[in-house]
DNA sequence: CCGCTGATTTAAGTCAACTTAAAATTTCCT
DNA sequence: AGGAAATTTTAAGTTGACTTAAATCAGCGG
């Protein structure tokens, strides 16, 4: 009749500073700050700094003070941990719960902090070991490795430069929920139109039909440009 | 960029103490004792003391103070809530992702306080809207409804009484592990052949093969006895 | 290079859910 | 019924993760 008592019953803080520090520095080599992971975190920066001061106790990010944090390997390890669980947890939630990938995000948040290290494995089985999220980010492998992204941003390229949607970067519901109802979805391909000036609206060629997009949501979808695009790219794949 | 704060960074300690008062008082109609809860829960007397006069003033328990605890409807329902989603959640382990019957539990625990209901009716409806747990409980309806349960122990009837397994009421990982490495599952033929006195083993018949069980294990043991059986049981289903 | 602004850190307090130790109550035994 | 033993409750302290308010620091404009 005895259970494991399920002691700690406060979730691990320290996974979520991790993961917030993760999302946040990602790509770009600089530090995160306590007013931005604050703000990541919905929780005053005070209460930030007292919590990064232990993780840098810990090893878990190397911190200066007054400019930020950065993970140390050993956090960057972890943090890799709860990202590929997250992923994975995401394709599951879509390919076999029959979730929509707007109602993903919080659902895998939720889960992967309580799920083990069998439960992903068998996740990963079922889902014939995915090597992509719903909305196309790459699963590290259990080992921590992480495939470098060749994608970038549809408003980075030239005026008719054509390609394939690869990725989408944010997580809110609701503009998952609109840029699929634009019938957006990974791998159709994609031409840039036209951005107008002035953070005009994005127009693009989605499979066929034209869409007219806000530049911040235009900026969150990530596209591989064809081998035989008109246009080049500007500038490299950004976060 | 932003998602659910997932403000509440600890988890509803009182479903944890409804869960436990539900598992202590089910079937029998007494209330659960400070100390039993205390052990069920894994902390001291002293805790659940306090923490239970906070359930009653929420009108979860009714409370009697020297005495102990009882589910208020209210509290019912909610216990009723959980062990649906505990039992649905174990079927989907061993169903779904090919966990064994004793890998269930403390992950099912784990998962109940997080998943909301669109996960719990998926799972149900990929599941087939399945009526008990892998180990034999019936899952309440949504509304908490409970079949009457209609089998007695293993240990309460007579001896050549036959009938079919219906359930195994330890949670104990290691004890189920045992009991399907004997080829013991739910809904095979068995039949009592002795009970060896002064607390000695039980000698029983399983779809064949005759197994040697010390009486605890005996115990939690529940068969639904044939129609046709020599002998009758001897006293009512317990707890 | 002085001072102001905004970001960051420290200090001190809160809250839930515990803990240990002591006090109160019930139960059991003869 | 009387008193020891067991159980339960109260009191007071601890811990983690916050909070608000005050103090400190970086960095730049003039």
């Amino acid at each position: 009749m005895s259970d494991l008592p399920i002691k700690p019953l406060r979730i691990d803080a320290a996974a979520n500073y991790i993961d917030a520090i993760y999302r946040l520095t990602e790509g770009r080599d600089e530090a995160a700050t306590t007013n931005a992971l604050a703000e990541e975190l919905g929780i005053t920066s005070a209460g930030v700094s007292i919590m990064i001061k232990r993780l840098a106790a810990q090893g878990l990010v190397d911190l200066t003070p007054y400019e930020g944090v950065k993970l140390t390997a050993e956090g960057l390890r972890r943090a890799l941990r709860i990202i590929r669980r997250h992923r994975i947890l995401e394709i599951f939630l879509v390919n076999i719960l029959g979730f929509g990938w707007h109602e993903t995000h919080p659902r895998a948040r939720a889960l992967e902090r309580v799920i083990d290290d069998a439960f992903e494995d068998r996740m990963d089985e079922i889902l014939g070991h995915p090597t992509r999220c719903p909305h196309g980010n790459p699963i590290p492998t259990r080992d921590g490795q992480l495939l470098p992204l060749t994608d970038v941003a549809l408003t980075s390229v030239e005026p008719g430069t054509s390609g394939t949607i690869s990725r989408v970067t944010t997580d809110d519901a609701d503009e998952l929920k609109y840029l699929s109802s634009l019938g957006l979805a990974l791998d159709l391909p994609v031409r840039l139109v036209e951005i107008a000036p002035f953070d005009g609206p994005v127009a693009a060629d989605l499979n066929g039909r034209t869409v007219h997009l806000g530049p911040r949501l235009a900026d969150s979808i990530r596209i591989n440009v064809h081998e035989n695009a008109r246009g080049a790219a500007r500038r490299e794949a950004a976060g």
